[in-house]
Parts: structure tokens; sequence; C-alpha cells
RNA sequence: GCCGGGAUGGCGGAAUUGGUAGACGCGAUGGACUCAAAAUCCAUUGUCUGUAUAGACGUGCGGGUUCAAGUCCCGCUCCCGGUACCA
């Protein structure tokens, strides 16, 4: 028997499959088509782990598709414009363009290694010109048919930078890198108004994703029915307020804008002034999501304004917070505090008024004193002048008696309308970036907008620039005069397009890569349109998967898909709901974390309360040593300001009071709780997450059938885990093990019809197995069924008294099942050793027989109340009479039940019974 | 904070969706082979009860439903992902 030369063998296979052209994709329609698609990778450097766990199992499953029978399409590109190339130039004085293509030429390598069925002639990189033409082009038919828009944006202002930063650059209301303040300032930009598609968004009818993605979806889409409502104020102007409780109007004590309001400074008093203009100050400090955050104190400033009720004349005063966001609804709200919890929070911080409305249902009415909380429950209406009495449920919008009274009273009386708000926001794609699609607009003199024309697309990126932090297309005049359609000197547009959008359409140009009149050409588009499979990783859940199902449906309504709607139905095929989703079934795996470090190490003095330990000292050290008094651990888990620290083999709860006296060595001066938990952090994340497993030493040292095979193996796909190099030896010897067998000269002695048949069984049972567990993803259930089958052949070649054929059958049956898997090693056994011609995975997938794969005999448990007492062989066909009789006939059944009185007897035959007795 | 997911032996994970908890693999322990080691092969391996063809306990924590709960219900804890300019 020949060695298992992995190395050489996959080396030679990945060359002859090419030259075979064996994963080349060609329109055949005379053979149904799948196209399966894995999520656009960003060219960062290196492939690491986390591309392999990702494409492989993608592969595994386009391979198990082409094998039932389907012609595949499995193309793969980059999404290779972005920050890090920028970052890259600003650190490391490499030009993001040859930052990004010297990345690119390394991961084809590496991505080429893993023996994937990519068709590289389908390669589409979003950074080059014929691609980003496109980009463009799609933008400027957005901005003619109303899509794009120019709006209003906060962003992170750097003044030191006088730039715009990302928010992961943004650290503590820091830039990460110079460490000086960072603002929220409002600029103008560019939209997609999405919200247009926000009620179509929200059904999924005709797809299979999962439910958690949809459920996401739907509560980031956040639809809420209830009115606007106009609230006049003393100067003159109109507040107009979102609410989806319109029935508690007459409880409106007070209202709240957005410390950016527009109509702040009118309101403001002289009195108020100077506390309304620090309120603002701070406000721009602070990130959004630090202002949604609920527990915190409740922080604002009267405005020295005031506005009216509607709808009982009562003034009201208005205040300024920052929980109250210009960019959800109107950025203004009535604050209802005896039945709304925030508002309540803030009445009672600031000594507001508390005005119940509602008479809680089986209760007495609400006396706003003894309050301790909004009531938000059921009950019938008070206070409320022509709602008296009307009952209020738990129900939302219209199906609430009381709003839908409150929204009729509303409308006739003209202070406001019926109204559906969404959370979600129109889509800014504007980046104030260099290494982004450039948007393809000019700026005329007299102020307005036009797009540049189609034929000179794409607007290219100019290549000799200098970066200094600011985008470098602000300061290049080359790039900036233009002429407009008037012949006119203008300025071309400097902002480029967010990268999602990029990947919004990139499995179209996959169809066409090098088409020049269209995005993609109608013919391509006819036969393989829409995507049957995406994988990818759930942190796409939301706002890739959103924006690309936006994308399509706006496409559609563009007309975009005339031509290929044409090509399908002279191919006989309907176009009924083909554009309407751009992925059928969408499943999501998890991520492979770099192997676990061990943590920091802290030692820790402080008051030991039970299991916990409240700390006054808290030292970061290196050399961990343990003096009296000291409790020295590894930190394991970090939350807010509690550290979970493992301590010989305990986990011990540290509590770190903002008093407490922080020590980072690393960090000079006096140091506190915040910088214990940012510090701690950016340590956990630098290990746990960084690219400490290199796939390419374990493609040396195992091949990638090994590392392939591993991956599926050892995790659930859907859940990912760190990285634990030690297993990978199972799964190197199982294909070991594979090789051995399909080279063993198997003689049987004596054959045994029964052994024969119980290795004929396990085989057709293990491609019921593999072959279900492939469909839905499971691949670690199906490696796990095929190493089963593997114990049994190897026991079955001990004994040698099965039959040659059977034999034969269950190596033929391996090696194919298995060949989706780990595609080289079973290439080489399928044409070197079993001496097939043609490529394995051009073969029909093995099918079970069912009368072959049946169980004859099955292990029956009976259990007395409850408890497995006996196991019990039966046949698989056994009646439910015989299973009850056998199980009541076990010897060591009737020592249990003895003199008790059998109650009940529950057979599920032939797997259990169960004797209910006392 | 909010939205979504998760927690099962020393470790990764299985469990036909309410019916044998721990498949498969890693690791560990003992043995065979070897001068020795590696590799390979054989055996054992959830915990406890001194023995084991026995019993009790056991799927993050606390309750509940059921003949039967890892699975369903109620209440928690912790971890992971997302949170609109990372991709």
């Amino acid at each position: 028997m020949s060695a298992y030369d992995f190395a050489e063998l996959e080396s030679r296979w990945q060359t002859d499959w090419e030259a075979e052209g064996l994963y080349r994709s060609r329109v055949d329609w005379s053979r149904p088509k799948h196209y399966a698609l894995t999520m656009l990778p960003y060219p960062s450097g290196d492939l690491h782990i986390g591309h392999w766990y990702a494409m492989t199992p993608s592969d595994t499953r386009a391979r198990y598709m082409r094998m039932k029978g389907y012609n595949v399409l499995f193309p793969i590109g980059f999404d290779a414009f972005g920050l890090p190339a920028e970052n890259a130039a600003v650190q490391r004085n490499i030009h993001p363009a040859k930052w990004t293509h010297s990345n690119m030429e390394r991961m084809r390598t590496q991505l080429r290694s893993m023996g994937a069925m990519f068709d590289w002639e389908r390669q589409a990189v979003s950074c080059e010109p014929s691609y980003y033409q496109w980009t463009e082009w799609f933008f400027a038919r957005m901005f003619e048919h109303g899509i794009a828009y120019r709006g209003e944006a906060m962003v992170n202002w750097s003044p030191t930078l006088q730039t715009v930063l990302a928010n992961e650059q943004v650290i503590d209301g820091r830039d990460e890198r110079t460490g000086q303040p960072v603002i929220q300032k409002l600029m103008e930009q560019w939209f997609f108004s999405i919200t247009k598609y926000a009620d179509e968004l929200l059904s999924f009818d005709d797809i299979d994703w999962p439910d958690p993605i949809k459920s996401m979806q739907t509560n980031w889409i956040g639809r809420s029915e209830g009115a606007r409502v106009r609230f006049a104020t003393e100067t003159g102007s109109e507040i107009e307020v979102f609410t989806t409780r319109p029935d508690t109007l007459w409880g409106a004590s007070f209202m709240v804008l957005a410390p950016e309001h527009v109509l702040v400074d009118e309101l403001t008093s002289p009195a108020q002034r100077a506390a309304v203009d620090a309120y603002r100050i701070a406000a721009a400090a602070r990130s959004e999501l630090e202002r949604m955050e609920e527990d915190r104190d409740k922080t604002g400033v009267f405005t020295g304004g005031y506005a009216i009720n509607p709808v009982n004349g009562v003034r009201i005063p208005v205040w300024i917070a920052d929980y109250v966001l210009v960019s959800y609804g109107t950025g203004a709200i009535m604050a209802v505090p005896a039945h709304d919890h925030r508002d309540f929070e803030f009445a009672r911080a600031f000594d507001l008024p508390v005005v119940p409305v509602i008479i809680p249902q089986g209760s007495e009415p609400l006396v706003a004193d003894d309050m301790v909380d909004g009531y938000v429950g059921p009950g019938i209406m008070t206070d409320s002048g022509p709602l008296n009495g009307v009952e209020t449920t738990e129900a939302k919008g219209r199906k609430n008696p009381s709003v839908s009274a409150a929204i009729d009273w509303i409308e006739s009386n003209g202070c406001g309308v019926e109204a559906i708000n969404y959370r979600l926001r129109d889509w800014l794609i504007s980046r104030q970036r260099y290494w982004g699609s450039p948007i393809p607009i000019i700026h005329r003199q007299d102020g307005t907008v036009e797009a540049v024309p189609d034929d000179q697309l794409p607007v290219v990126l100019p290549e000799d620039v200098v970066f200094e932090g600011r985008s470098p297309l602000v300061n290049d005049d080359a790039f900036l005069s233009v002429l407009d359609s008037d012949g006119k000197p203008a300025r071309r547009e400097t902002d480029t397009l967010d990268t999602f959008m990029c990947s919004s359409w990139y499995w179209f140009r996959y169809l066409s890569p090098d088409f020049d009149d269209a995005p993609f050409d109608p013919e391509e588009a006819a036969y393989w349109l829409p995507v049957d499979v995406y994988t990818g990783g759930a942190e796409h859940a939301v706002m890739h998967l959103l924006y690309s199902r936006f994308f399509v449906k706006v496409m559609r309504d563009m007309g975009l898909f005339a031509d290929t709607e044409v090509a399908m139905r002279a191919h006989g095929r309907s176009a009924d709901d083909a554009f309407d989703e751009p992925f059928r079934v969408l499943r999501n795996q998890g991520q492979v974390l770099g192997a676990e470090h061990a943590g920091d190490v802290v030692a820790v003095e402080g008051r030991r309360d039970g299991n916990r330990i409240i700390a006054s000292l808290v030292t970061v050290v290196t050399g961990a040593t343990s003096p009296q008094g000291v409790v020295v651990g590894e930190i394991m888990r970090r939350t807010e300001n509690l550290l979970q620290v493992m301590v010989d083999g305990d986990l011990i709860s540290v509590e770190v009071p903002d008093d407490a006296e922080v020590v980072i060595p690393s960090i000079a001066g006096t140091n506190d709780v915040s910088q214990l938990r940012h510090h701690l952090e950016v340590e956990r994340m630098s290990k746990s997450k960084g690219n400490v497993v290199n796939p390419d030493e374990l493609v040396d040292a195992y091949g990638a059938d090994t590392v392939r095979t591993y991956l599926m193996f050892a995790f659930e796909w859907q859940k990912g885990g760190p990285w634990d190099g030690r297993g990978i030896l199972g799964a190197h010897r199982f294909l070991e093990d594979v090789w051995k067998i399909a080279h063993l000269a198997y003689q049987p002695g004596d054959v045994d019809d029964e052994a024969t048949a119980a290795l004929r069984r396990a085989v057709h049972q293990t491609i019921d197995k593999v072959d279900g567990d492939l469909a839905d993803f499971k691949w670690n259930t199906a490696i796990a069924a095929l190493m089963g089958l593997r114990n049994v052949m190897l026991d079955a070649n001990k004994t040698s008294v099965v039959s040659a054929g059977a034999w034969a059958e269950a190596v033929e049956v391996m090696v194919k099942l298995l060949a989706p898997i780990a595609p080289h090693v079973t290439e080489e056994l399928w044409r070197n050793r079993l001496g097939k011609t043609g490529s394995i995975h051009v073969q029909p997938f093995p099918e079970s027989d069912p009368s072959v794969a049946k169980d004859v005999q099955v292990t029956m448990v009976v259990q007395v109340n409850g408890k497995v007492r006996d196991r019990i062989e039966v046949p698989a066909d056994i009646s439910p009479e015989d299973a009850e009789a056998t199980a009541l006939a076990s010897p060591r059944i009737g020592e249990r039940v003895g003199d008790l009185t059998v109650r009940k007897v529950i057979v599920r035959q032939p797997n259990l019974v169960n004797i209910v007795a006392n």
C-alpha cells in the first residue's frame, strides 16, 4: 500500500481539475441550476481559519448539490474597498490599492489551497473600475428614481483631525489613535430611502431564512402604529411628535426634544440659554449607543419654553434630554410620565407633574404622588375628555380600542393624523473617505446637483494621492474640477459610497464579470438567478442582508430585470417572484475564535463577601505571586465592574467599586475602573479574536482535506467556538483509515449472511444519514456517521466474513459520501485506486435501499415509573401487545414491580415501555 | 440599555424535536509492539457509593407541567453576535 501523501496528491488534483475545467460553470438549460453563494470576503491580508470555516462547508454543500444532479455555480471574489486599507495607508504609508491588491494576490493562493470548486473565471473584485463602474451606475439609477437624496446625519467629528471617524475608531468619546475628543456633528450627506420599502422588507413569506434573522430584521425595522400630533409652541411654531399612545395625550404633562432639534434655539429663554447650550455640548460628546442605555440616570434641561397640549389646552414645559434621539421619529416626544417608564423616571428626576389618565384594571384610580413607576397595563380611560370610560388593552395600534378612539378624535379635531413610524432609518451611504467607490455626482455653481452621465462612468479614483488622515479627494484639484452638463465649471462630489453598497449586488456581477453593457448579462441571469443558498456569518444578520434585500427590490422596481425576464420566458421559465428576494435559502455559521489564551492576571485586595470580593485594590500583574491577603487569579470574564477571576480552579466574582484603587503597570499615572475595563477588553479582543491559527501551517502539516474535515467535524456549525488544535489528529486519522480501507486487498473467509447483511445495513443507513445531514448543513454528524462506518468496516475486515460484493459496495459508497467533504483524497482513491474514469465529483450521490437499511432488531428500554430498569433486544416490528408482554415478563422488571399495582403501561414500540406502578 | 443566540463529561460536541443523556472525536489511564520513543493496535473512561451484571446523582441556577423534560412553561445568572461609518 502506498502511503497517504496528501501534499503530493492535493496539489496534483488541484492542477488537474483546473486543466480539466472541472469547476467551470456554464449555463445549461437542459439541467436544473443551483446558485450557491458564500459571503464575499474582505481582503484583510491573510486567509484565516474563519475563512476556511465559512467557505469549506459552503463548498461541501455545493459539491453535494452537484452530485445530486444540479448544475452548480459557486463563485468567489473580494469586497475590496474599506477602512482597513486606509488605516494601512496612514499607519504604514502604503497606498490602499497596493495594500489591497497584494492582500488579494496572497489570499487567492491560499483560497486555492482549500480545494474548493470556485469558478475563478467569474471572480469579481469591488475595487476594480470594471466593478465600481456599476456600483456608481446603480447610484445614478437610484438618484434618477428619487431613491438617493441629500439629507443631514450625525457623524463622529474629530476637531483635531478635521475628519469624520468610524464608530470603531472612537473609544470612550475619543479618537482611538490620538486620544483626542470626538464630537457628534450634523453633516449633509447622501441617503437611500430604504424606509420606503420598510413594509415589504417585513415580509419573509417566500424565503427560507433562519427565524432569529427574520426576527432581528423585523425588530430592526421596528414598525409601530400610532399618530403624529402637533403641539403649538408659545413662540408660534409647531412641534410634531409621533406617539404610539395617542390615547394618553390628556396625560401629557411636558415635552422633550432631542438636544439637536431645530426648534431648541427658538424655544430657549434667555434665562435658560447658558444651561441649554452647555447641555447640548455635553450631549454632542456622547455616542448614540450611550444615549440609548436605559439604566443611565436621566439628564435634561428645561428650555424655558412652553407648548400647548392640543387636546386640553394645558400649557406644558418643553425640555431637552439626550434620551430623545433626532434620528428616531420626529426627534421630539410628548411625555406622559403616568404611563411610560422613561417619562416617569424623567418626571421624578426633575419634579415634573404626573397626570394619570388610565384606571388600572381591577384596581383603584392611580394617585400621582404614590406612583413608583409609569403604569402601562390595561384599564379604563379617565380625565381624558371624550375618551373617558373607553377601555384600553395591551394591544398595539388600532387594535387597542382607546388608541383607535384617540386617533379618530385627533383626526376629526385637526390636531394630528394616524401614522406609522419605523425605527429603521434611511441608509446613510456617504463616507468621507478615499478608498471607496466615488459618488458620481457633480455640484453645480447654482447649488444644485446632477449625476455624472453614464457614458462618463466610472468616476475613477485618482491614484497619486497623499494620506494624512482626511480623505485626499477633498484637496485633489484635478479630481475636484469638472464641467457640468451646461459646460460650466463645477465641483465633484468627494464622498465615496458605503462599502455595504458594493456588497449589495456582487452576486449579479459574478454572472458575467466582464460584461460591458450592463451590470450583468441577462442571459446568464435568466438561468442562474436567484441565489439558491447563501451562507455566511450571523454577524451580518441585519445590515448587509437587509441592504441586499432592499437593493433587489429597488432594481426590480426600476425595471432592471426586464431583459432577464424576457430571456427567462424564452427558455420557458417563469419570471414570477424571481426578483423579489435575493437569496432563497440562508444559513449562518458561527465564528471560530482564536485558541483560548490565559487571561490577564490580577491581584485583588479587598473585603470578602461570600463568594464575592469587594475590591479595594486591583493590580494587573505579570509575574503572579500570592502574598498574604491578596487573591491572585486569571481573569476569565469581565462585565461592567464585575470581574470573574479563576483562583485555583474556582470562579470568584470580584466587584470593583468606583473608589477602588486600580493599578495597570502599562498605563502611567493613576488608573480607574473604566481604564481597567477598557484595558482588559482590548487585551481580550486581541487575544481571542486575533488570527492566532494559521491555516497554511495546518494544510502543510495535515493537508487541506484534513483541515476541511476537522473544521466541519469539531464544531456545531451555527455556533462556532474557540479553536482547539489537538482534535485535528482525529480527522487526520480518519482520512488515513479511509485510505487504508480502500487499499485493503479484502478476501473473505467463510461468508456469513447475517454479517454481510449487517454491513450492508450500516452502509445504507450511513447513506441516509449523510444525505440528510448534508442537505441540512449538519456537517459534524455527517462526518461522525462516516467515522462510524469506518469503525464498522475495520471490524468487518478483521472478521472477514462479509461477502466481497458487500465489501466493495461499502468502499465505493464511503468514498463517494466523503467526496464533498474531502475532495482530493476521494478523487485519488476513485480514479487511481478504484480505477474509475471521470471525476468522482460528477458522480451521482449514492442512494440507499430502504429494504437493506431497515433495522431487524432494536434495543427496547423498559422503565418503571420513568426510570430505566431493563434493556431487551426485540424485533424492530414488534407489536404493542408483544412489547408490553415482553416488558412485563422481564424478571428484572418483575422484581421492581413486586407487590405494587400496575396503574398504567405506556408503550412506544419498539423503543420504549414505561410501567407506572405504585 | 435594546434585539438575537447560547450554556450538556477533563475538552469539542451528539440526542430521531417530549421517549435509552453523553453518538462520533480529542484527551487521559492501563496493556501489546519496541533496546527506547513516536506511530499503530487492544481495553477502560460522566460523578459518587471501598468491590459493581447493583444503586444514587447528573444537561448553567431556582421553581413548575408530564407516565416521561437537555428538550415545554415561569423566574434568574453568565457568555457570544448585532446595535446603523469594522466588514
